[in-house]
DNA sequence: ACAAAAGTGTTTTAACTACACCCATGG
DNA sequence: CCATGGGTGTAGTTAAAACACTTTTGT
């Protein structure tokens, strides 16, 4: 882009390497409480530095696709998977956070619903871990993992976000079970409920759900406007849907409602 | 960083160009009203390819410093600016953003107070623009001011960040117009003094400013923490989107604490 | 009939808004 | 003593938390 006044010596300035990463989070019921945790999934890395560790997927940039292009393909090509949620999480650029080369990563996050995640293709190389214990990871990924995680969690408190662990139609208990898995506490069944029929875009439909020992939910179905992923804003790279937060005016989320000991 | 599987052709991996840009803004009070208003600093750019027309300040990552280390030296190079308050914004990576080649941008943005302003280096080739009325800019960079103005603006919502326009002692009415600039419309003066006053991280002094043809308003201070330019977290330089300010988490990696207006 | 979760109502409490009013200074 | 913004008080409104209660299914 060759900017005016840029005097740093000419070998200082070649260009760093550029890699995309994405931190994939998906539920997964625990077969004992039956609740939902937050899981997501590794690949083994196969080459220095770090052989052996596990990893965020990742790849280069190529220089045919935008950003978020780029991260979906590497996605793909890595786990399998191809999220309706991907967004764009922050661009770590560190000196001496990879061990020879300079490097700088451009990380975005992914959210999946559970059939998606069953159809990643789990190997050798290839695994999920829930997310609250992880070993380490190669290079600076655990930080990675742990700025996700706040992420997710700030969103949730004050986005229309947590649909997109669910299927096209949902309970609003999941959407409860979603919300305490995120959060780490119970949420009043009530006031949440309360709080997501107030929400402007969550439908109720005409179905219910059978087959539980007791009285069938209804099923609620999510209106608003996924982020796009891939297609529509590859003009830029981040046009139609600003980057993060969509939020200051959207829906009201329930937030806080412990439940008593 | 070399990671499994990735199958795009070599003459694909070559790494784009990569470059770093700041959106920088400060009030100015406006001669007329007297009421500050929201200004931005831009470049000429002085070559091919968008000759001669307005640019945002950045320039090139140097392989020995940090993201924000590199934002924070383009910065003081260009506008000869050295602002306290500065943060990643976006990377911008869309295809045809840049004509020739291909080039991904990683945006900063950055708070500088009046004083520091009046420092700025003003030129043939540098100059301050009202931020809501800018001509067609070089490259994508309208809509890069854009996406900074309607962050600014939501972070502003909810955050302490505020007083980072301002200088070390200044009273609560500054603040409030601070907010008024920047969100837009007017805020009553009894709740909004109310609000900062429960606010953890604004103290009291026991100076007050003398001269206007008023009663002397106190003096008060920011004690919460700033966020570090070029400090030690920039290691891994991660600075976030906040939370809904009740949530008191911070985030693995720095970010400043929150209020609530 | 009973357990269990869906779903509703109601009281309490905190937060925010609007606006009236007093205070201290320069002119 | 008057104009001007600094600063305080307070009633009315709105949203949220806590929890008792009713409904509907499966077994």
């Amino acid at each position: 882009m060759a900017y005016p006044s840029a005097n740093v010596s000419e070998r200082e300035l070649q260009s760093p390497s550029l890699a995309l990463s994405t931190v994939i989070f998906a539920l997964r019921h625990d077969p004992q409480s039956g609740r939902p945790e937050l899981w997501l999934p590794l690949v083994r890395r196969i080459r220095q530095p770090h052989h052996g560790k596990w990893a965020l997927p990742g790849g280069p940039l190529a220089s045919h696709e935008s950003l978020q292009d780029a991260a979906a393909r590497n996605l793909s090509e890595t786990t399998g998977l191809d999220p309706r949620y991907l967004e764009q999480l922050y661009a770590f650029g560190g000196v001496d956070r990879a061990a020879a080369q300079r490097l700088v990563s451009i990380v975005y996050w992914a959210l999946v619903q559970p059939d998606e995640a069953q159809l990643a293709r789990e190997s050798e190389n290839v695994r999920w871990f829930r997310a609250d214990s992880l070993g380490p990871l190669a290079f600076d990924h655990n930080e990675i993992v742990d700025y996700a995680l706040w992420r997710l969690r700030n969103k949730m408190a004050y986005g229309s976000i947590a649909y997109h662990f669910l299927g096209e139609r949902f309970t609003l208990a999941q959407v409860r079970e979603v919300y305490e898995a995120v959060l780490g506490r119970a949420l009043d069944p009530a006031n949440f409920r309360r709080h997501l029929r107030a929400a402007p875009d969550i439908a109720a439909t005409d179905e219910f759900r059978q087959g539980g020992r007791h009285r069938p939910p209804r099923l609620y179905r999510y209106t608003g406007t996924s982020t796009p992923v891939g297609g529509a804003s590859a003009a830029t790279g981040a046009t139609a849907t600003p980057p993060p937060d969509t939020a200051a005016s959207s829906p009201p989320v329930p937030v806080n409602a412990g439940r008593n000991p």
